[in-house]
DNA sequence: GTTTATGCAAAGCATTTGCATAACA
DNA sequence: TGTTATGCAAATGCTTTGCATAAAC
C-alpha cells in the first residue's frame, strides 16, 4: 500500500489506515494517528502527548513513544532531525525535502521535484543508499 | 581568515588558531580545540568533556557547552543534526555534506563537489538561503 | 487464555541555569 | 579593578525502562 497524502477525519478511517499498515488499532493509536493525520503537520512527541490528552483519550508518555517508534517502523511516519534537538515526526510519506526557517523553527515540505540532487555512484562505495535528506536553511 | 583544513598539534598552534578567530585563548579553550582539531573527527559535547578531562585539563560541563557555542558563533566549528539526538560538532569548515552510516552511526564528510544540488530561486520565496544540508543515509 | 499494549513512576542522559570563584587584561 | 571565563551543583526537558495492569484476539 502506498498513500502519499493521507488525511483522516474519524476513528474508523484511522483504524482502516492503521490496519492497512499492519498495525493493530487500539484506542491510543487511533487517537495518535487522528491528531497526526488530521492536522497534517510536523510534530514532536511532547506536543503530541499534550494534544492527545487534550482530546479525550487518556494516554501515557510511554505509549506515545512506543507508538511513534512503531509507526516509523511500519512506514506510516518519517522521523526528522532538523535544527532542533527534538525528534520531529512527519506524516508526509512522499519522498520530500525540507525548508527550515532558522528564525521561527518552522518547517515546510518541498516536493523532491523542487530540488535537484545528483549523487554519483562512486560516492557510495559498497554501501547502498537508504535515503537522501536535504534541508534548506533559510532566514527572513 | 579562512582555514578549511585546520590541524593543530600543540598548545601554541591552538592559541594562534583561537586568536585568529577572535577568541581569547584560555587553558580550557586550548584543550578543547586541541582535542577537536588534533583528531579531526565529529564529536558531541559529552565525549569532548570526557576527552578533555582525560587529557590533563580540569574542565566542567558548562565550559564545554559555553565553548562549543562560542566556537560555532565565531565560525570555528559547524553544528550538525544527524540521526542522533546529540548535537555533533564538525571541525571541517569547508562547505560539505555528509554520509551517514545508519548501522554504525558513523559520519563521513563529502566534498560539495561530490553531490550536485540545484535549488531554484522560486522555492525560497522572500527568504534567503543560509545553508544547504545534504545527508546521504547509507546502509551496509 | 495468551499475547500484546498501556500506564505509571522512576531513572537516564544531554543540556541549561544561577551564582560564586577564579583568571585575565 | 573591572571584565570575562570557569566551576559546581541543581534543575530542566526529552526519552527510556521495568514492571504491573488492562485490553485485544
Amino acid at each position: 500500500m502506498k498513500m502519499e497524502s493521507v488525511q483522516i477525519s474519524d476513528a474508523d478511517e484511522a483504524a482502516a489506515l492503521l490496519r492497512a499498515y499492519g498495525i493493530t488499532p487500539t484506542r491510543q493509536r487511533i487517537a495518535i494517528s487522528t491528531v497526526l493525520f488530521a492536522c497534517r503537520q510536523h510534530m514532536a512527541a511532547p506536543e503530541l502527548f499534550r494534544r492527545v490528552q487534550a482530546s479525550d483519550t487518556s494516554i501515557s508518555r510511554s505509549t506515545v513513544y512506543n507508538t511513534l517508534e512503531l509507526f516509523v517502523g511500519k512506514g506510516l511516519l518519517q522521523e526528522l532531525n532538523l535544527g532542533d534537538r527534538l525528534r520531529i515526526y512527519d506524516t508526509n510519506l512522499a519522498p520530500h525535502h525540507h525548508l527550515y526557517h532558522v528564525d521561527s523553527g518552522k518547517i515546510e515540505d518541498l516536493d523532491i521535484s523542487q530540488v535537484e540532487v545528483k549523487v554519483p555512484d562512486q560516492v557510495l562505495g559498497n554501501s547502498s543508499l537508504v535515503g537522501v535528506d536535504v534541508t534548506l536553511r533559510v532566514a527572513g
